[in-house]
DNA sequence: CAAAGATAGTGTATTAGTAACACTAAGACT
DNA sequence: AGTCTTAGTGTTACTAATACACTATCTTTG
């Protein structure tokens, strides 16, 4: 970067998989690639720097595609297959683009979440390159992306469990409580009663009510919240501990 | 391996984080390496090897080290920093064994759950080459191998919430329950009720009890227990989800 | 061989948390 | 004015978590 000649490490690679919630739906932000009238998706990623730590790795891939910087972002797994690329139309491209294309690469895989609304107003030529895929409705990928993806789902599921934290990264910055609980029941896949759920969150002293309510929605309008991570913070210092 | 040359990736390795349990802490298996009289302690690993993948990597490491297979391992992180080898000591070492010392190697960090009673009968020299040290009793170790570790405990940890089988696999086959129970308070670090951990053991079916006990020991004998995997799997299939 | 020492093993009452459930409120549109 | 749509609110029954103290069984020792 900065100008000068940037060399790869040619063995070693970076994917990320950028999650987002459109207020219905979580979907996964693809790249489309052109070969030969066939249209290819895959996940954002790029060779590793030889002066490049990963975390800056994953943040430069995110940073090129969306122009976003300070994104959540977390690493979940390295894959290093010997059998990654197995597809033709995969071998075929990567001779075009790498010098050893057989060789095996290993790739460092991270997650992220990223707030939808920021990123509508981007210009059409992004439109072309990307897609954004619902996470329930998977669509054939490049290389073993489709496993990369499925793995960081899971591993987000886990995550949100034990740190509920993440889960705001997908929100805009003031959210309903029925956009907080659409985001949950598709993170665990199931229907929530709005009671309960209401009750617990207004137990977290960390999503605070705002005087500001929706308005132009053909029914009563409702409250928006936002989070405050400092106050989360300092609850889950004395973090619980469950057994079993 | 297999007798011919083994090729090694140069910027690739693979660490492993070995956790065993006495009957009181949780140890930290070690390495020690001879250098000008200096004793200088590493985590177990190695390259990895050009045809060779992660999970088998991280399996030789071990079944070089211990003589075992068939254990536990979880990969848990990629270590990329640019400035993992900033001890001196550590580039003297490097300089010795490879051949470009000064590039930065990305690492893939396993940790791995072992009974350390199977690993009691190996030879000696075994026991010159090693050293189990307790957790709680951090000793400097070489590269960035303190924060692999510490990072492997954490992770441990929070593994442990969400899947106890994991915790097994540092008992013998067959166990009391005060040694399971003494397992469960290394990890969370606090002292548990007997009769309320009891209570809740007794609950979940995969733990069952045996038709033996201790002997010779200078107090009420206790019963043995032992963990029924497939009880196990089967009662977790319909996990529960926690929100907050 | 009696007593002391050591850890195993057991039950209950209180409190806190979770789960199930149905109606009224407010605005937009016709 | 009436209809449509989603927001918002409490209570009760049930389940899980916590706090707490004594008896049982074996070994060792005087």
């Amino acid at each position: 970067m900065a100008g000068q000649k940037f060399a790869y490490n040619p063995h070693i690679s970076v994917d990320c998989v950028v999650f987002g919630f459109d207020g219905e739906l979580i979907k996964v932000l693809l790249i489309k690639r052109k070969q030969e009238g066939r249209e290819v998706y895959a996940l954002p990623g790029d060779l590793l720097g030889v002066k490049e730590d990963l975390d800056s790795a994953a943040s430069r891939i995110l940073s090129d595609l969306t122009g976003l910087t300070d994104i959540y972002l977390q690493q979940f797994k390295a894959f290093g297959e010997l059998d990654r690329l197995s597809n033709p139309v995969d071998i075929e491209w990567l001779s075009k683009i790498r010098e050893h294309p057989e060789e095996r690469v290993v790739t460092i895989a991270y997650y992220s979440l990223i707030k939808i609304e920021n990123l509508s107003l981007k210009p059409d030529s992004f439109a072309e390159q990307v897609l954004w895929q619902p996470i329930e409705q998977p669509r054939p990928l490049a290389f073993d992306h489709n496993r990369i993806a499925n793995t960081a789902w899971q591993k987000l599921k886990e995550k949100v469990q034990n740190e509920p934290l993440v889960a705001f990264s997908l929100l805009p910055k003031r959210f309903t409580l029925t956009q907080l609980q659409g985001l949950y029941e598709s993170i665990v896949g199931t229907k929530l009663d709005k009671r309960n759920f209401r009750k617990r969150v207004q137990a977290k002293k960390f999503v605070v009510p705002l005087q500001e309510y929706e308005s132009g929605v053909a029914h009563k309008p409702a409250q928006y919240y936002q989070f405050d991570e400092s106050i989360y913070r300092t609850e889950f210092e004395k973090g619980p501990w469950f057994l079993f």
